[in-house]
RNA sequence: GUGGGUGUGGCGAAGUGGUUAACGCACCGGGUUGUGGCUCCGGCAUUCGUGGGUUCAAGCCCCAUCACCCACCCCA
């Protein structure tokens, strides 16, 4: 018979089992941060009716879009959590208690070329709060220090969480006059990408004046703290509404995400950041690790002023922000982030020597009882082979139990790091594992 | 969708026309059956993505094909 060549789909990630603890790890450090802000958890279905996510129609998703048919049902795999959570919220209005904090983790799936730190199946990690009819800007505030909180608790020494308001950016172009918007807001976003220079020279191609250039770059690349920029630009004395309501956002999330005790090297006010998805409104914010800027966005999202508008007639504005922990995993393995390498499944191995596995299997349980987790190694074979396979899996402790230890009701405890090793009675051997 | 690159054992990788295809990692066995991580010894590709061609001779040259990667676009 043929060996099929185990392989996997090019895009999809999968981790050896050291690797997948500290994965597991991250997840873990992400849900308490967003249980401990009071979002509650929701799970929705991998596979939806493509006349859902699809309902927005054109662009990148429907092209990127893994899309199938099972008998006569048209099906389509999610390529985010926003969509499903629209529906979700559509159709369980009723039952839920605004605003509605939801968080949720899962897979999502896009159809991409294939590139770095590009996946095709990947881990979300989002929070959302969904307001019914209005939805407190203070909430706009309070994201940021979710996001806080949670890299912080991930380890991260250095992050900043640029925030802008896209009412500031649509009007200012508006102010100017600007036909296409929606160009110029992607090419600013490149900025930090291809520089000043190159910037200017895709606004040229746009075919936008010189003058309005030059107020274009001297606004996005206003510098400064928070408060200066802000005052820069109350300053500019714009008399465009939606640039006012905007700035006016903009202070106030400002003001208040200093006021959760986010510092102020944390956050910063950044006009260049767009972000591509059409449906944020207000507030958006793009978070980058100062030591690994090349992985760009790690986490990212903003406010939009109507969720659900393709599935209910309610008015549902919400704000809610995406962690991309696949991608945020392998540039940080990449970039040799990760400390601990080989994180241990278990704190002991118990060895049986000979005929010893029933006084083995009472050891481990009286061990289990006292909360210290553990392994039995079965299998027959050399001593060398057992204490390899503890080495191997970094577990720290062997308990070995051979015909001396059943005789005098004690443990051989062997410290596999220092090579240390003591008889001891079973109580004394728990001491030790858990003070060393 | 557009442009570029690469394809050698489980993985990394040398080899740029000429006898048995380096080396490293991993894996397996052993250095006398109650002691690992270190070290030492031994084993592990009839074969160089696939198909065809050039040549006395091809992993190395040519053509085709497939696969993967990188970049643009867009994004997490």
């Amino acid at each position: 018979m043929d060996i099929v060549k185990p392989s996997i789909l090019p895009g999809f990630m999968e981790l050896l089992p050291a690797d997948q603890l500290l994965f597991n790890r991250m997840l873990d450090t992400i849900r308490l941060n967003y249980e401990k802000f009071g979002f509650l958890p929701i799970d929705t279905p991998i596979i939806e009716k493509s006349e859902i996510l699809l309902a927005k129609g054109g662009g990148e998703t429907e092209k990127q879009i893994y899309r199938f048919n099972k008998g006569d049902t048209d099906l389509s795999m999610r390529f985010d959590l926003t969509v499903p959570l629209a529906r979700y919220v559509a159709l369980h209005a009723s039952d839920l208690t605004f605003p509605f904090r939801r968080y949720q983790l899962g897979k999502v799936f896009r159809g991409e070329r294939n590139q770095k730190g590009r996946f095709r199946e990947f881990y979300q990690c989002d929070i959302d709060i969904i307001g019914n009819g209005q939805l407190s800007i203070l909430n706009d505030a309070e994201i940021p220090s979710v996001i806080y909180s949670t890299f912080k608790d991930l380890g991260f020494e250095s992050f900043t969480i640029r925030i802008n308001n896209r009412k500031v950016l649509n009007g200012f172009f508006s102010a100017l006059a600007l036909p296409n918007k929606a160009d110029v807001l992607r090419i600013i976003d490149k900025l930090d990408k291809i520089g000043p220079e190159a910037v200017i020279n895709e606004l040229r191609e746009l075919g936008i004046e010189e003058s309005a250039i030059l107020r274009l770059m001297t606004f996005i690349q206003l510098k400064g703290s928070n408060e200066e920029v802000l005052t820069k630009l109350k300053a500019m004395g714009l008399d465009d509404p939606e640039f006012n309501l905007g700035l006016e956002e903009l202070s106030k999330v400002i003001h208040h995400v200093g006021l959760l005790n986010v510092p102020e090297e944390n956050y910063q006010i950044d006009l260049t950041i767009a972000r591509g998805l059409d449906y944020y409104t207000g507030t958006i914010y793009e978070t980058i690790l100062n030591d690994y800027p090349s992985i760009g966005s790690v986490c990212s999202g903003g406010r939009y002023d109507n969720l659900a508008g393709y599935y209910t007639k309610q008015q549902l504005p919400g704000v809610g922000i995406s962690i991309g922990l696949t991608r945020l995993f392998y540039q940080l393995k990449e970039a040799n982030f990760f400390e601990i390498e080989n994180p241990a499944p278990s704190e002991v191995l118990i060895v049986p020597l000979g005929d010893t596995v029933d006084y083995a299997l009472n050891v481990a349980q009286k061990l289990r009882t006292q909360g210290v987790s553990l392994q039995i190694y079965y299998e027959d074979g050399k001593i060398a082979k057992k204490l390899g396979y503890a080495d191997k899996l970094s577990i720290p402790w062997v308990v070995l139990l051979g015909e001396n230890e059943v005789a005098e009701n004690m443990v051989t405890l062997k410290n596999l790091q220092t090579g240390e090793q003591k008889s001891l009675g079973l109580d004394e051997a728990v001491r030790l594992i858990q003070t060393t």
